[in-house]
Formats: C-alpha cells, sequence, structure tokens
DNA sequence: CGGGTATAGGAAACCGGTGTCATGATCAAG
DNA sequence: CTTGATCATGACACCGGTTTCCTATACCCG
C-alpha cells in the first residue's frame, strides 16, 4: 500500500547501464573494470574509470551481494560483561575493515534468554553475514559454535588461551599474566594474598583463578579457602565479595581481584571502613580500564591488547575473503604486562 | 580468479523457488505470504507457511533490497567523546530496533581529519544505508546534514537543544539541567561557584555553560572571568583545569563540570592537593557515568536518559519506514535529572 | 600470406526477490 | 441465466550487478 518512490529527490542513483553508455562501452567492460580484470585494455580501463569518476558512480552494493552470493557485513556478537572491553573491540575491528568494503554490525544478545540461540540464528542468516567476531563470555559456548558451522558463517572467538583451534581464535594468555601479577605481590612481601575471582562457567575466571593459584604455589604459599571471594565481575560484587575477606583475621594484606571493576570496588570498600590503600592493603585489578586511573590511588592492573585483539580477529576473518591461500598470519595468542600504579606497597608488618 | 563456490558446506539455502515448488503455488504467491500482504486465501497462507516453517526459509535480504530499492540498515555515525555516552546509545538504538528487520552499523570517524565528509559519504552511499543517528559532537555539522540530504540519507541528529528541525532531532535540555544543579549548589550557600567548561564549538559546552550562567544570574552573582577554566571534555583536562581555580585566593568552594570525566579530574586534583572534598570543596558533575560512583566520594551529578534518546531516534528513523502517514510520536526534547550523591555540602565558612 | 592463438568486448542468462498486469474462479445483482 | 465486480493467483519483466559463452579483431608464427 506504502508509496514507494516518494522520496526520491536525491540524486538519481547512477547504474552501471549509465556507465556504460557515456564511456561507450558494455556494462560488462565497466563491470570488468570495477572488479580489477585484468584482461583489459589500457586505455579502455582509463576512460572507464575516468567516468566513474567524474559521475561519482558507486555499484549498488546489495545488487553485487546479491550476484557474488556474499555480501560484505561482519557481526559483533557479545553480552556485554564490560563496556570499556566491547567499545575498545569495536575499535580494534573497525581499524582492520577500514579501507576495505566491509562494515561492522553489532548484536549485543542476552545470553541468560532462552532464545539466545534463535536469536543469533535469525541475526546471521537473516543477514547472510560474511561472518562474525564473538566476544567473551558468548565465545565460550561450544554449542553456539557448532550452529555458525552449521549455518556456513564463518567466526573468530575472543577469548582466555583457548587454542583448541587456533584459525577460529584469537586469546590472551590471562594465566600467566596474573601469576606474573602475584608474584609482583609477593616480591613485596605479601603472603595473605585474598582473590576476588569471576563468576562460575566464564574461562577467563578460570584461567585468572590458575595464574593465581599457580604463583603461590611455585612460592610455597598455601591458599585456605577463605581467601577466595566470589565475584560477577561488577563493581557491587567487588564490594561486596570484599567483606568477607575483611572480616577475617588476620585480614590480607594483598587483594587480587579479576578485574578492574572489582578491585574498584575492594577500594571502595576499603575505604568505607578506613583501611588505607596501599599502606594496609595492596590491590591489583585486571583489564586496565579507565577507571584505574580515575580512582585513589591509582590501581596497578594487569593489561591485555583488546584493541590489537579486536583487529587481529577481524584480519584473520576477513583474510579468508581475499583468497583461500593468502595465509593469514595474525597471531592467535596475545599476552599481557603488569601495569604498576599506586595501590600496591609492602605489607605494614611482616 | 578466487574459486567462489568452494566452501559451500553449510546448510544449502532455500530460495523462493524451492518453497513455492514445495507448496505448489508460484514464487509470487510465497512473496504474498512473506510481504503479509491481505489478498490471500487463508488455506494457501497458512500452507505454504508451513512450509516456511519447516523448512526454516529466510529471504535472502540482498535480493529483497535490490527490489525493494532499500535496505533495512541504520548506520551510527560518531566521533566518540566519551565511551560511555556511545555504548548507551547502541544499547537504545539497538531497543529499538530489535524485532524489526533492522540492524545498526556503526562508523566512528575523525572529525579532526579533512576527509571526514568524503568518508561518511562512502559509508552512506556504498551501502546504500536506510538512514543514520548521528552523535554529537558531529551531529553539530550542518554541511554533514546537507550532504547526506543531497545523498537522499535520512538521518536523526542527537543534541543539546537544537530544535530548529524537530523531525531529524533529538534532544536534551542541557541548559535548564545545569542551571538546576547550580541552583542547589546556591541553596547549599555556595557563592564563588568555579566552571570547567566544554570545549569551544561545542553545543553542548555552551548549552552548559549558559545554564551555569543563568543560574548565577538569578541568584545576583557576578562571575568573574578567572572562575571559567577551559576543558576538553577529558579527565585529564579536568585535572590540569582546576589547578587554575585551585591557585585563586579565595578559592571557589564549589566547582561545577561539565562532564563527570572532568569532574573526576578536579576530585583527583583535590586528593593531589589535599583539599578534602566537599567539606572544602563540592563538585557537580555532567552524564552520570559509571565512574561517579567508582571514586570516592560518590560524585554528585546530571543525568540525561541517553537510552531512552537513542531509542527514540531509531524510532524516529524507521518510524517514516513503516508508512508516511504512520505519524511519529517520540518526544524531540528530553529532560535531565540531578543526582544528589556525596560531593556536595555546604560551604565550609560563610 | 594463411592458419592458429590470445585478447577485448558483447549478448544473454542468472542471482532471489518484488511490481504490474492478466487471468480464471466465485459471487451478487439484474 | 447473464453480467459485472471481486478475489486469488500466476506469468513475466525488472532491480543492478556478475558470469558464461561466444565473436571479432589483433598478433604470432612458419
Amino acid at each position: 500500500m506504502a508509496n514507494q518512490k516518494q522520496d526520491e529527490g536525491a540524486t538519481a542513483k547512477l547504474t552501471i547501464n549509465d556507465i556504460a553508455r557515456l564511456a561507450g562501452v558494455s556494462k560488462k567492460t565497466v563491470s570488468r573494470v570495477i572488479n580489477r580484470s585484468p584482461l583489459l585494455n589500457r586505455e579502455t580501463r582509463d576512460k572507464v574509470e575516468a567516468i566513474i569518476r567524474e559521475t561519482g558512480y558507486v555499484p549498488n552494493p546489495q545488487a553485487r551481494a546479491l550476484a557474488l552470493g556474499r555480501n560484505f557485513l561482519i557481526g559483533l556478537i557479545y553480552d556485554n560483561p564490560n563496556a570499556q572491553m566491547v567499545l575498545s573491540m569495536q575499535r580494534g575491528i573497525l581499524e582492520a575493515l577500514h579501507g576495505t568494503e566491509f562494515e561492522l554490525v553489532i548484536r549485543p544478545v542476552d545470553r541468560g534468554s532462552n532464545h539466545v540461540m534463535d536469536d543469533i540464528r535469525g541475526f546471521v542468516t537473516r543477514q547472510r553475514l560474511f561472518g562474525v567476531v564473538v566476544l567473551p563470555p558468548m565465545s565460550e559456548n561450544d554449542a553456539l559454535m557448532r550452529m555458525l558451522d552449521e549455518q556456513g558463517c564463518r567466526y573468530v572467538r575472543m577469548g582466555s588461551a583457548m587454542l583448541d583451534d587456533p584459525e577460529h581464535m584469537v586469546a590472551s594468555n590471562d594465566r600467566e599474566a596474573v601469576a606474573d601479577a602475584v608474584r609482583h605481590l609477593i616480591a613485596q612481601g605479601h603472603r595473605r594474598i585474598g582473590l576476588i575471582a569471576g563468576p562460575h562457567g566464564f574461562r577467563s575466571a578460570r584461567e585468572r583463578r590458575e595464574g593465581f593459584e599457580m604463583a603461590l604455589a611455585e612460592a610455597g604459599i598455601s591458599l585456605p579457602r577463605s581467601l577466595v571471594a566470589d565475584g560477577q565481575y561488577t563493581f557491587e560484587s567487588g564490594l561486596s565479595a570484599s567483606e568477607s575477606l575483611f572480616d577475617l583475621s588476620p585480614r590480607p594484606t594483598a587483594i587480587f581481584a579479576s578485574n578492574d571493576e572489582m578491585a574498584a570496588g575492594v577500594l571502595y570498600a576499603a575505604r568505607l571502613r578506613g583501611i588505607a590503600v596501599p599502606d594496609e592493603l595492596s590491590i591489583i585489578g585486571f583489564d586496565d580500564t579507565p577507571v584505574t586511573t580515575r580512582v585513589w590511588p591509582p590501581l596497578s592492573t594487569v593489561r591485555w591488547p583488546i584493541v590489537a585483539m579486536g583487529r587481529a580477529a577481524a584480519l584473520k576473518l576477513i583474510g579468508t575473503a581475499i583468497g583461500e591461500d593468502a595465509e593469514v598470519n595474525e597471531p592467535s595468542m596475545f599476552s599481557s604486562t603488569l601495569i604498576r600504579r599506586g595501590s600496591v606497597a609492602p605489607p605494614a608488618q611482616t
């Protein structure tokens, strides 16, 4: 019913036929110019290119996608655990896509909902996406990957140290990074070190916990269950989780929080209790989000190269587009570094 | 040269012809079912729908877009001044798009670069976007809007109190909101109130500044030039801008920072100088980003409904798609509220 | 100088949908 | 029973590109 062509108004869109007519060649020839076919007369190409340039012709991507059987859309699937991470990832991916004809379509989902799967299936099939990048914790869902395979949708998953399938994976070595951070605490003289763990079922939470335990074990320090508190990667959970650690006697002299949001919660809780940081309590977080430098004292943390990893993920995805043989040489494993700020000091008393 | 159909593998995609054959009807009839044409026999529709459901057929969006002459992609253009804002906006837009066939394509740009314009033109023309949402400060670029008009690309701009063109605009009333915040400070007894302004050329910066001046004028308080410091909406600029205010004698007893990042900078600077907040200095920010509750004391601030505004913007955009007459009733102006936290107290001495 | 081989370029089919218009069936009114 | 209107459906062109296949020309060589 709705009246279609009513808001025409704009510059009438040029078609390949117009260009062909203007250049005095067939549309096929124009198509060859657009697609850089090598078997073309030099003059013909120059002439057509000149016309394209001066008319500002842009081939219709829908028609191209239809004829070519593939489009130029990359999807980003995430269940936002961390605003900063998502945004950095978007940036990394877009950096890689810049200058190509690919665009980024974003898709936050709710992993708790019981139709996530259908939701994502609809997303990739409806738009016939070229491929998707999946962020943690969705990237740990193997059923999702099987579904994507079934749908013939390429994917790259981001995650923590999952190297089963390096071609479809970009990972950071959280375990080693956390171990380094904890070794740093130990070197400062800390022995009673608390852990605020991430949510169960998160690969990163497990990796970070293992790194924590590894460093303690190396130093021969035992880890009583009471020094481990469960968190949800949120500020509030960090705040409440630290309560139980503060109630301990003797109190831990240092706490490693599995991400910065929770570390900020620990800092806040310490302030509420009048515990001085770093003099009475050292804190290390993970992620290096901006909040670490906004609070006082600025938080020491572990930085992982999110943007670079996003870029690598996107390149892996579109690398296969250029040509199957164009070997993709993006690394699959990235390493993190400890950033020392003001939240770590030697313990007050030995 | 590249070999196309080699990684077929996936479930062979069904076409409308397959469905037509299976249902024993013509493709046109199937098309009618898909597009909910009202002039269809009940039985025929049920039969075709059953087949579509059991085969899991999804119409090819590229073909649809080609035939229909429009696609189902909304673009989001921004020059990220504020991660939280961008992310909330994405969320709001996606909420509105949820359940429709539209998808969101994001496009950060660099407004400093001298080919932003070409960049954006390429973006909207190449993908033939249905429409775009433009975030500040890009939304204040009138040349951009003219260009979008030329390209026949619908748009909605987000911004501060620009109501020249309500149909293409979603705005917040920053001036009044800031005036309220400053009135609050005045009511607490403050008379020497400093302002950290936003960058020149930002509409929001001007609106907020005007609100600040308005509230002071109402109360008959004069505003010496020295009480106004320039900032760039960044934490660091807030930090350094507050230095000059702190050097004043007498020092201001309160500071309004034009956004939360700068307010966090003020708080940080105060800590460095040993100025107690809120006892010796009150602070109010703007945006209500998470950082306000991570720092100590938590910052009082002005909250504006970003998600709701994003939703409204998207609805305005796609509202015109459903039918030209379907009047879009989304409001164009949203109002903000003062959130009182712990960074405001009466001045130490009168 | 003639026949074989590249090479540029064109005609037509095709990708998977939608619009237009024609057609046959059904039904109410005359 | 005929006629005109209404309804449900199908045939076919078309959206704007790409691909396949074929032809005409230029070039190579003996």
